[in-house]
DNA sequence: CATCGGACACTAACCGCACT
DNA sequence: AGTGCGGTTAGTGTCCGATG
């Protein structure tokens, strides 16, 4: 079958277009996704007492006293509700005004207390009491269940809690060990929100470097290359062959000047996964304004303050 | 216990030939 | 001229065991 190039030129910009437009539409929905999230958030603040201690200690759990009235509360409540460990969530928590509040973490405690829960040893359970054990702390949770924290956080979600993202980033950032400008220090600046994967959790071998609203961002930093043969200048763009490897978006840094590197200018595409060539592992983007490989690419370029915007976060 | 070094893994940079 | 693509090279970081 043949293609006419122009053609098919065509259809490559209106697929951008649509993707290009498609992004603004996903950004939208993924500030809309975040508001949710935060209010949950804050719910979850609110009802889980912060502790300076690293550990919830065991030997408090299910430690009610005696006459403590929340104890009668909660088994009433278990005896005509409780299926599994998930009914914790449906708990009434805003009728019963007493102090102290009931949280989501005294049910379990005192419905773990009173046998209602079960051990045993499926992730959900083993995810669920280290929540309560670590207060929700990501970084706490996945050495003690070694685990990836995706994992981790996925579970929790699925659990109907909410990934304590932002305190995880800030407990990461406290170890790091800075290595000058790159690519990747500046995709944090630009995108403050955005949780590194890249140092800490290697072992089932992310291929994206953050995580962004919950879409993997893969973040390259890239200077043009001369062709011996053709003399032209490109940036080589290397990626998984595989769909199911491929982030979310790629968020390519192309340095103008090869020493200056980050610290010269540069320009910004944010790629999403489903602009990548099918079956194909790398591409090249060519610096010549008129070539194909750059106008089809440059449709992607966004201006870095806009970045964290495009990505969902707030403005 | 700290630290040194080799094996290994990952990635960007680069090469060169093929094809249109 | 422009692109596709498989491969190599170089630089860097990590892991882990040997060594003192």
């Amino acid at each position: 079958m043949q293609i006419n190039p122009i053609t098919e030129m065509k259809t490559e910009c209106v697929i951008a277009d649509v993707l290009t437009q498609e992004i603004k539409q996903t950004g939208s929905r993924l500030i809309k996704m975040r508001e949710n999230l935060n209010a949950y958030h804050q719910r979850q603040v609110n009802a889980t007492p912060p502790t300076k201690n690293k550990f919830v200690n065991q030997t408090n759990i299910g430690g009610f006293a005696e006459d403590d009235p929340r104890e009668r509360i909660i088994l009433d409540w278990a005896k005509v509700h409780y299926k599994d460990y998930t009914s914790i969530n449906t708990f009434p928590f805003h009728q019963y005004d007493v102090k102290p509040k009931i949280t989501a973490g005294v049910v379990y405690l005192c419905l773990k207390k009173h046998s209602f829960i079960q051990q045993n040893e499926t992730t959900e359970y083993r995810v669920m009491d280290a929540y309560f054990r670590f207060n929700g702390n990501l970084q706490y949770m996945c050495e003690d269940l070694g685990l990836t924290v995706w994992i981790v956080a996925k579970t929790v979600e699925k659990l109907g809690y909410s990934p304590r993202w932002h305190e995880y980033r800030e407990s990461r950032y406290a170890t790091r060990s800075s290595s000058g400008t790159s690519a990747e220090m500046k995709f944090k600046q630009l995108v403050p929100e955005a949780v590194d994967m890249n140092e800490d959790y290697r072992e089932n071998n992310p291929v994206y470097d953050f995580i962004v609203n919950e879409k993997t961002v893969d973040v390259k930093e890239l200077t043009a290359l001369l062709r011996k043969d053709s003399k032209q200048q490109y940036y080589d763009f290397k990626f998984p062959k595989n769909d199911e490897e491929r982030a979310d978006f790629y968020c390519l840094f192309l340095c103008h000047d090869k020493q200056a590197r980050m610290k010269g200018s540069f320009d910004v595409l944010l790629i999403p996964q489903e602009a990548l060539p099918i079956n194909k592992g790398q591409t090249q983007i060519s610096v010549n304004e008129t070539a194909n490989s750059h106008k089809f690419f440059y449709q992607f370029q966004v201006d870095p303050t806009s970045l964290a915007y495009m990505l969902g976060c707030e403005p």
